[in-house]
DNA sequence: CCAGGAATGAGACATTTGTTTCATTATAAA
DNA sequence: TTTATAATGAAACAAATGTCTCATTCCTGG
């Protein structure tokens, strides 16, 4: 019961009030929106500080909703917060509600929650001790390399060129090996010792990617091959391997255990670089501003109109 | 793993210490027992009061439960009533906190680690109950719609790509909305009522598509956003809005909870079209079957002499 | 171009917080 | 009883909290 959009809660009332705020005090609701439990939890100051703004600003959000005090608007929060009362059983009955909620769902939300956490779970342990060794040492390869090539394709191009977005933020060195015109992988005749070739491909394994591979290693380039098992057509290339399972409840591999180990490595290389590379990055930033790339704090206060 | 109890609760470590506890403390300890949300609701002072007992009591009985400081008696409770108490994410803090103690000797492994476990965290989440709604909503729309336009730019061009090229497997409706030579666009000009647009994006938001999103919402298209929060630019257009957490111990946005909300997506569209869909994957596979476009299982093909 | 108002953040303010210290009281063993 | 140990609370403390004030910056409309 109860679902069906309960009452007006103070989310609604924030999000119906956001477009006419000033932009500061957007940056504020937004925080709150996105972490409406933090409210209740954290000090004021706290959750300025991490809205990153001045305390100030929060005071003034919770008066612009209508609130006398922040901490009427505090209290609110912490009112939706309380759980139901009860010391001991309050938990139990708690979850068992949300499982019989789960098993009564539709087939279709039974198949959701199921993909979610088969994702999840493979995330988690892709990223325990093993991976994250094969993970560290992928990126210290990537990080002294001279020329790093990204290779992708079919299922797994989203992939590759994600790895190689991240990191061509904060690096020159990145090429991405696609096939757009047959003429992409022509960079690859360059590859050489001290590169290195990233290549992604699970079942079933393009053919292409293989064999470039293959000839990438030919020529003395270090491979790091992210991959479906130790047995697959490019493992046995590779210098590094990482691991990903790929299974779900659904028709198709899963691809997002894949996108993580990927975004998870150029992380770690942008970690090795240090304030070297947040300086790039925010260089890279600065750049994009200047090309009216991104949204911008809606210089004249109109809305789009609606 | 697995676990008949998880963990000690703190109302277990409290129960347990409770008879051995002096007579002060017993009244201190009774009364977080009876009200345990409190813990995290109100001020240490404002809890003695209610309690009946002077403030410093409250800290002698956190420090005689084996905690440092009040602070982290507190912080106890205040992790056990955060909203995201799904069944999931108790194991993966668990797990989380298992590979802490252990990686805590490499910077690099920690990293690693807490990214996987955020990211598996935030797809969990975000195919809950509230989650799992909104894709199905949007899935729905999208098996529906006479076309489907897939929209992402720069750090989320791949999710847009992927869902498009996973989408494309079986249905002949899609179209990938990219700016190569800045034509890919031109297409929307067809858009209209009975199209979807799925346009993705997170902060910071490309200025390109958020205009197209609202070029499409004017032309009478559904527009599907899947985003990172309630008051992004393109949530406001959208007909359906699916919410992603980005939030990681890294640099970077994490784009993997949308990637994984995009698979998720895309696997319910196919889940709906039941054994016509089945029989069209089957038939692409047979067709780049007939092109080798995949590494066969080893027939006698030649193998990268290694 | 300017003027006037809105928006913003630095700093200062009185409170409140969680903790420490120390003197007092209760308790138990001799 | 005496004595040693545990338990207790008042007072004082530095640190942090939420708010206020005010000077500065940024717009927008004239």
């Amino acid at each position: 019961m109860s679902n069906a959009m309960p009452q007006p809660t103070l989310s609604d009332r924030i999000a119906q009030a956001f477009a006419s705020l000033p932009p500061q005090l957007q940056t504020a609701a937004r925080f709150v929106l996105d972490h409406p439990d933090d409210v209740a939890l954290l000090s004021m100051r706290e959750q300025a500080r991490r809205a990153g703004v001045p305390p100030v600003t929060m005071t003034r959000l919770a008066r612009q909703l209508g609130f006398a005090d922040y901490a009427e608007f505090r209290d609110l929060q912490a009112s939706a917060l309380r759980r139901p009362l009860r010391p001991h059983t309050a938990e139990f009955s708690h979850r068992a509600d949300r499982l019989q909620k789960r098993q009564q769902q539709t087939g279709d939300g039974a198949l959701a929650a199921q993909i979610g956490w088969a994702m999840a779970e493979h995330i988690a342990g892709s990223h325990d001790e093993a991976g994250a060794a094969a993970l560290i040492a992928a990126a210290a390869l990537i990080d002294a390399a001279r020329r790093v090539y990204f290779l992708g394709l079919r299922s797994c191009h989203a992939v590759a060129f994600h790895a190689h977005y991240v990191h061509g933020l904060f690096r020159e060195t990145g090429v991405l090996l696609d096939g757009a015109g047959d003429t992409g992988f022509d960079a690859l005749r360059h590859a050489g010792a001290g590169d290195v070739l990233l290549v992604v491909s699970v079942a079933p394994y393009a053919t292409a990617a293989v064999e470039r591979a293959s000839y990438a290693a030919g020529r003395g380039a270090a491979v790091v091959a992210l991959t479906d098992s130790r047995v697959s057509p490019i493992a046995g290339l590779a210098q590094t391997c990482i691991l990903v399972p790929t299974e779900t409840p659904s028709f198709f591999h899963a691809i997002t255990p894949a996108f993580a180990a990927a975004e998870t490595l150029i992380a770690l290389v942008a970690a090795r670089g240090g304030e070297q590379t947040l300086a790039a990055i925010r260089n890279a930033e600065r750049q994009l501003d200047a090309f009216f790339t991104y949204w911008s704090r809606q210089p004249n206060r109109r809305k789009p109109k609606s």
